[in-house]
DNA sequence: TCAAAAGTGTTAACCATACACCCATGC
DNA sequence: GCATGGGTGTATGGTTAACACTTTTGA
C-alpha cells in the first residue's frame, strides 16, 4: 500500500527526553537501534506519528512500546526540523520531555528487540540523529521549569524527605543550597504534607517523609500564586 | 508530478503570531484567506513548509510573501498537531511568534489576493482552524518571556521614552506599574542608553530617549546576569 | 494660564542570605 | 561511642512597594 501527495511532505516524528533521579544524579532514557541508520547507536525513544493519534499520544505509544513506562510527566519541549537531521530524508520531529518516578517505574522492558537503558545526564554515550541536541535543550527547560513550576515533585517518590528534594534541586540547577534556607522557603509555601511517616532502614536518625500537595497548589495558583525556588 | 510515500504523512505548516505595539495595545497580523477552507476568514499567515527549508525558514518566507514584513524578532511556540484542527485532512503545524517594530515596517503589502491588517490582541475576529488558541499561547508566553527576557525593546523603536517602554510592559503584563519604581529598577540595570535626544512634536514637555545596549546585555548575560522586571 | 506628561527620593516592610550546633539512630 | 545525616533560629543587607509634588512645554 501507498500514500500519494500532489506535494512531497516531510516524514513527521516525535521523540522523548525522559528524566529520572535516582538520589545521586539525572538519569536519562536511551534506547539502542537494532535498524539503520545509526544501527547500535543509542538514540532517545520515539518513532513516527500515526494519522490519528495526537502528538502527545503518539509520544505516549512510543514510550510504552519501547520501554514499558507508561503514565508519567509530559510536555511539549521543541520541534526540530534542520533538513538534514535524519540522514533517510527530511524528517521533522516534535520533541517532548518526560519526568518519571524510578521507584513506580523500576523495570524497563523492551518490546522490540531493542534495549532500554537509564544513563546518568552528565555522563551520556554519543547518540544518533541530532539527539545530543534535543537533550541539551531538555536539560535546559529542566532547569529554568524546576525553579517557578512544581515540576521536581514528579521526580521524586510520591513520599519523599526534605533532603531528598533539596538533593534534587542541587543537582537540576547544579549549585549548592543552604540547607536552613531551603526548609524555611519550602515549607512556608504550605504546599507540603508532612504524612506523618519516617524513613525506614536507615542507619541515621530517620527523617519526616513528606508529600506534594497538589489540590492545594493548584487551588493557589489559580489565585494567581507563583510557586518559586 | 506526485509523491509517494509508504506510510501515510501529516501535512505540515508554519504559521507565525505577529505582535506589535502601537503606544495604545498590543496588535496581531492577521490575513484574510482567499481560498477554501475558511474562505474570506482572518487567520494567522502561515503555510506549507517546503522540503529544503528549515522551519524557520519557512516563516520568514511567509511572512514576506504574505505581508511584506522581514527581519524580525522571531522563536518557536508550540507545535499544534490535533488530528482535526484542519479540515483538508491531517495538518501538523509548528507555530512561532514574531515581535515588530511597527514603525520600521508601516506597510504591511501583500503579495497574493490576501488582505493583511493589524489587529488589537483584545478584540480580535473570528479566526479560522484553532487560530484563537494559537493566539492564546502566544499571548500567555510573551507574558511570561517579556519579565525575565529584554525582548520588549523588540516592540519599539529603537529610541524610545520611558514612559513608552512602562506603557508597553503594563500592556502587556495587564497591569499597572509604578512609574517611579519602574524607572528606578529600569535604569539600575544600565542597559538603557541616554541617546541626549528627545521627543520632538509633544504638546507637552518633552521626553528624554533612550536606546537598548544589545551589546552590553549581551556581554552581562555571560557573565551570569539575568533581566528581570 | 492651563493641560499634559516628565521627572524625581524617602521610608517601611519584606525577603534573601549567611552561618553552627545539637539530636536521633544504627552499627 | 562514633559516624551519619536530621533538624533548628537569628541577624544583616538588600530589594520591593508605597507614595505626591514640581518642572517643562505647547496650545
Amino acid at each position: 500500500m501507498a500514500y500519494t501527495y500532489e506535494y512531497p511532505r516531510p516524514a513527521l516524528t516525535v521523540d522523548a527526553v525522559v528524566f529520572a533521579f535516582d538520589d545521586q544524579d539525572l538519569k536519562v532514557l536511551l534506547i539502542q537501534r537494532a535498524l539503520a541508520p545509526f544501527a547500535g547507536k543509542w538514540a532517545l525513544p520515539g518513532g513516527f506519528v500515526h494519522m490519528d493519534e495526537t502528538l502527545e499520544a503518539a509520544v505516549r505509544r512510543e514510550l510504552k512500546e519501547e520501554s514499558g513506562l507508561g503514565n508519567v510527566f509530559l510536555e511539549q519541549l521543541y520541534t526540530f526540523g534542520e533538513p538534514n537531521r535524519d540522514p533517510r530524508g527530511r524528517t521533522v520531529s516534535v520533541a517532548y520531555y518526560a519526568l518519571v518516578k524510578l521507584a513506580d517505574h523500576q523495570l524497563v522492558a523492551s518490546t522490540d528487540a531493542k534495549d532500554a537503558a537509564w544513563f546518568p545526564l552528565t555522563d551520556l554515550p554519543p547518540l544518533a540523529f541530532d539527539h545530543e541536541r534535543i537533550v541539551k535543550v531538555a536539560r535546559r527547560r529542566l532547569q529554568g521549569k524546576v525553579r517557578y513550576q512544581p515540576i521536581g515533585f514528579e521526580l521524586l517518590p510520591k513520599k519523599f524527605t526534605l533532603s531528598q528534594l533539596q538533593h534534587l534541586y542541587e543537582t537540576v540547577l547544579e549549585r549548592p543550597l543552604d540547607k536552613r534556607n531551603f526548609r524555611k522557603k519550602i515549607l512556608a509555601m504550605g504546599l507540603l504534607i508532612d504524612t506523618g511517616e519516617i524513613q525506614q532502614d536507615v542507619s541515621h536518625r530517620a527523617a519526616r517523609l513528606f508529600a506534594f500537595d497538589q489540590k492545594k497548589y493548584q487551588a493557589l495558583e489559580k489565585k494567581g500564586f507563583n510557586f518559586e525556588i
